[in-house]
DNA sequence: GTAGGGTTAG
């Protein structure tokens, strides 16, 4: 009865009874602990230990029985745990001295779930010599090693016990077979998971769900949703796993229709297989929805959600935060990050970098403090930190940065790839190309962004030359230079007009790197021919780019160049296409102005100021127009920026010339508002 | 009456 009540969840209930009973036995006792090892309630296993043992003689031996569901609810409450170090390690070496003391290591069931605790509660160390110290191992203690060090990132080490465990002797049954794919999965490793994937399809395991599960993920890792696909298809029931293996890995290869397309295949036979979407599907498929704008269908699986009871766990809850970013609904995403329950660091970085990615950078500083006095207290990681430093890139702040820097390097998070190139970015953005150098000096062999990232910085800082040697020296090292790597090789050509290269490395983008040049490409070269007053062949090269992909940025770069060179026909064709694509901005009218100016045309020149005036609001920071008041002086007038902090428009204003090349500031006042005037020098 | 395995979100 006891057992009964404590397999099917009912853990108040069992407790109930057992209080109820005339006499406890061991027996007893280790069938409620097993009940409190599946709750993963460590303080209420310990708590019914320590009735057991002030029950007992002084002296009298642990009972093996009773002993191993108070590891296994020690690990499994360390495994859940928010917090890495959250003491459970603690508790874990108390319980193995009491272990050592009353002989009960020696039982293969306590000393592997021993074993098992050190490892979930971040003792892998500990772990490893409780294991090395056992009289026997069978396929459970080595199942649990080769799990163990798989979750601790050790996959070669997992993969090279595995073996060490076969040529032992021991014969795999399913859960060993499930961790080392797993191990597989996590390393990337196809050929050695084809390996094992053989191995047990010998034995007919492969259609075990768990198996076929780790199956499915292995091959989706690794790109092969065909064969993800065969794994699940083969499985002896398909389980929410299953689904969410599947949907997950359709998702990871850029298929967010199908991704959604499974799922309601997966709904539609819901009531059949009984297979329920659970949070971990809900989270994929959200994911999915934001990966492709589907904000409408998004909205819908949060009230599908909603009802099933799920939208506040927090994976859940992390990805809906994603969906309403992306879709440009920061207070959607603020509510629901409000209203989730649990809050890990994944939901925090995701609300800092939808700030940070909107441009709040006060609101994203602000929350990352917020974060780090919660009562939760969860550690950044590099997500976090990377989201802070991009922050820190776009507004120039290079003490925010520095104080950001220093943080990473206490937490050890600096040799992550993702903190380096953002260290990098911030360093190379505020000006201090000297610092992103230092940086870059302790990458990884294979860290391209970091490269890409240097190169971007020194284009942007003028040194072309250095930057041009930078990708020749990637390339050497056989590094794979990406779309962002050309923007930096092209903006380096730019600045220093070397129209020739730039179009060699345009041509050789696709031809040698195998990537397909997109409109940044060549809208960088456009910019590149039209200084050069190359208009013509400026106006052929936006003729390459996808028609619906012609932005304002590439028509702003042939207008400017014809607005320098005077070319009047081509300039009013760029002045109509700069219109078409940017309804709002003024620029288009700015440049046609200065060009009837400088052509002496002064009444069509007015012309346009008065269309420019009456467009009223430029969208972006900067400034509406510059009225040319003789000789190389001029006035700014300031319409638009961050409505919050009228200090940051100072900066905005100034960025914003220097990336035009309109002119140098003279004078800005230290607070900018709607309407304030700027005076500057006129190009 | 005791020990080990799969899926998710930035």
């Amino acid at each position: 009865m006891l057992r009964q009540l404590v397999r099917s969840g009912k853990l108040a209930d069992a407790r109930s009874l057992f209080d109820a009973l005339p006499h406890h036995d061991e027996v007893a006792y280790a069938t409620l602990l097993a009940g409190h090892a599946a709750a993963a309630d460590f303080t209420g296993a310990m708590e019914l230990f320590s009735r057991l043992r002030a029950s007992s003689p002084p002296h009298a031996a642990a009972d093996p029985f009773v002993l191993s569901p108070v590891f296994k609810a020690c690990a499994s409450a360390a495994a859940t745990a928010a917090d890495a170090d959250a003491g459970f390690l603690c508790h874990a070496a108390t319980l193995h001295a009491f272990a050592v003391r009353s002989s009960a290591v020696s039982s293969v069931f306590v000393s592997t779930a021993l074993a098992d605790a050190y490892a979930k509660a971040g003792g892998l160390e500990l772990a490893l010599k409780v294991f090395d110290e056992m009289p026997c191992k069978n396929v459970v203690s080595w199942t649990t090693l080769v799990a163990s060090l798989a979750r601790a990132g050790r996959r070669h080490d997992a993969l090279r016990r595995f073996a060490e465990m076969r040529a032992s002797g021991v014969v795999c049954d399913s859960h060993a077979y499930a961790a080392a794919l797993t191990a597989c999965a996590d390393a990337g490793l196809l050929p050695r998971g084809r390996e094992v994937h053989a191995l047990c399809a010998k034995l007919g395991l492969d259609a075990m769900p768990y198996v076929a599960n780790t199956l499915a993920t292995l091959y989706a890792r690794c790109g092969d949703v065909d064969r993800a696909q065969a794994a699940v298809s083969r499985m002896v029931s398909r389980e929410v796993a299953a689904w969410t293996t599947l949907i997950a890995s359709y998702v990871q290869t850029g298929r967010a229709e199908e991704a959604i397309e499974a799922f309601v295949r997966m709904l539609h036979e819901e009531s059949l297989n009984s297979a329920s979407p659970n949070g971990y599907t809900f989270s994929t498929v959200i994911a999915a929805c934001a990966n492709i704008g589907r904000a409408y269908l998004g909205e819908q699986l949060h009230a599908q959600a909603a009802r099933r009871g799920l939208s506040h766990a927090c994976s859940v809850a992390n990805s809906l935060v994603k969906l309403y970013v992306h879709c440009g609904c920061l207070s959607a995403a603020d509510a629901v990050f409000r209203e989730s329950i649990v809050k890990d660091v994944i939901s925090w970085s995701t609300i800092i970098s939808g700030y940070a990615q909107e441009g709040f950078a006060e609101e994203a500083f602000a929350l990352f403090s917020e974060m780090r006095h919660h009562s939760s207290c969860p550690r950044p990681n590099e997500f976090t930190l990377g989201s802070l430093l991009s922050v820190c890139a776009s507004a120039a702040a290079l003490d925010a940065g520095r104080q950001l820097h220093t943080l990473a390097v206490a937490a050890g998070l600096e040799h992550h790839a993702m903190v380096r190139s953002a260290l990098i970015d911030m360093y190379g953005k505020s000006g201090s190309m000297s610092d992103a150098d230092v940086v870059f000096s302790n990458r990884t062999k294979d860290d391209v962004i970091s490269w890409t990232a240097m190169i971007v910085g020194h284009a942007e800082h003028g040194h072309s030359k250095e930057a041009l040697e930078l990708f020749e020296d990637m390339c050497h090292v056989k590094l794979k230079p990406d779309h962002v790597t050309f923007i930096g090789v092209l903006t380096a050509c730019s600045h220093t007009g070397e129209v020739e290269l730039g179009l060699r490395y345009l041509d050789a983008m696709s031809k040698r790197y195998g990537v397909e040049p997109a409109k940044e490409h060549y809208g960088c070269v456009v910019d590149l021919l039209g200084r050069a007053g190359r208009i013509h062949e400026a106006e052929e090269l936006i003729g390459r780019i996808a028609a619906d992909e012609r932005d304002g940025v590439v028509w702003t770069s042939l207008l400017r160049a014809c607005a320098a060179r005077g070319a009047e026909e081509t300039g009013k064709k760029a002045a109509e296409r700069l219109i078409e694509a940017e309804p709002w901005g003024s620029g288009a009218h700015v440049a046609m102005a200065n060009l009837y100016a400088s052509k002496g045309q002064w009444h069509k020149a007015a012309q346009e100021r008065h269309l420019m005036k009456q467009k009223g609001v430029v969208k972006g920071a900067g400034w509406s127009s510059v009225e040319v008041g003789g000789e190389d002086r001029g006035v700014g007038v300031f319409v638009s920026g961050d409505q919050t902090n009228p200090q940051y428009n100072a900066i905005y204003v100034m960025l914003d010339l220097m990336y035009y090349g309109a002119g140098m500031v003279r004078h800005i006042p230290d607070q900018l508002h709607f309407g304030s005037e700027v005076e500057l020098t006129v190009n």
